[in-house]
DNA sequence: TACGTATATGAACAACGTTCAATTATCAGA
DNA sequence: TCTGATAATTGAACGTTGTTCATATACGTA
């Protein structure tokens, strides 16, 4: 009883998603614009205001889809129980990543919350997905009842991890060391994981 | 010879400055433009552009400013000796200086190279300066002829820091834990000391 | 007083995100 | 087959940016 859709809304955002990665492989993340997008797939800047809210939630689908390849990518990560073993060979993976996703990987610092607006569940989800991994690895660090350690040791882990992905992707990291940026990774770790142990000896 | 000026070139950048901090004072950094800032300072927009560069230049005056009274702040941290002690008062200054500062230090990380563009000198040696500093408060826990260690020990435990500022600044520091920015801070450094412990120890 | 020039201006431009009245294309019923 | 209702799509237009530059201004000097 009315004008039929050419796409479906779930096409008309994959399409826009598929447009928005071209053009920021083309022109970079900096010159991403709605008029860039809809000129792409082929429909007008009024369109995506049909599909999304505004370019900002284009941005979060984005980064949406960088989480759940990068988490799939960590899951593959193999899990022998031996922290040292786990922990450096999750980190290849997440160096792996960052190199195959320079831009979406980027995309994701670049991120900011306008006001002091909540992010929505599904990342709160994604992140924690991530703490699990890091958990399950270095549970064999931790004696039974001490869960509340493993999960701070774990959340202190991110955070340093955080600091030099951020420098990273904001091409900082030159700034604080020449060194590449794995080998300060695993020396990040290596002196994470010796201040664990340190702990769990006493 | 020629028109006088009201102000001189260093005047009218200090009024910029100080018109800019007002500005974000009262609408935050995200409404600050160029339009803004010559009105509160009582000049047209073409000034602005008579002074700066552009808005990029302003910002990374404020953001100058800002890491200056941050070492000036931290210059004042006593050095005892011994590590434990002088990271936390240290520690202490920084988060000091964050409440107090909340705006400046959030635009810090606000701050992105437009593209592969150098940072100016001062800005890589403002940053040094820090180093310095806890170069100074970790030298007890190295041997002599370990400088490249120590060295290294610096940037590791700044990269951390780092994390955890960026993550506070952009509020975001709640999706990794409801830990307050205080203790998480002090608990990064206290296992970062075991860990260079452990490793002195052998 | 008139000229030259450093200083200061603000209209104008391009690019941006966003809005929404108008247009289009389809289907259901007459 | 025609018509009206409705959902999908459009793109002109708005407001706000950063930035430019021809113009106006006001002062020292001749």
């Amino acid at each position: 009883m009315a004008r039929t859709a050419k796409h479906s809304k779930e096409e008309l955002r994959d399409m826009a998603l598929t447009a928005a990665r071209a053009v920021i492989a083309e022109k970079g993340s900096r010159n991403l614009n709605v008029r860039a997008v809809a000129t792409r797939m082929g429909y007008s800047v009024g369109t995506m205001y049909n599909i999304f809210e505004g370019l900002e939630e284009l941005v979060a689908w984005l980064n949406a889809e960088t989480l759940d390849a990068l988490y799939e990518e960590l899951a593959r990560a193999p899990v022998t129980g031996k922290p040292e073993t786990d922990l450096h060979s999750l980190l290849d993976r997440y160096l792996d990543f960052v190199t195959a996703n320079r831009q979406g990987w980027n995309m994701l610092f670049e991120e900011r919350p306008p006001e002091a607006k909540a992010p929505p569940a599904w990342y709160l989800e994604k992140v924690a997905q991530v703490f699990t991994l890091l958990g399950r690895m270095l549970h064999p660090l931790f004696a039974p009842g001490e869960e509340a350690e493993l999960t701070r040791a774990v959340h202190l882990l991110w955070i340093s991890l955080h600091g030099l992905w951020s420098l990273d992707a904001d091409d900082k990291l030159f700034i604080v060391t020449r060194d590449p940026l794995e080998k300060t990774a695993h020396d990040m770790v290596d002196l994470y994981l010796a201040g664990l142990k340190a702990r769990k000896g006493h």
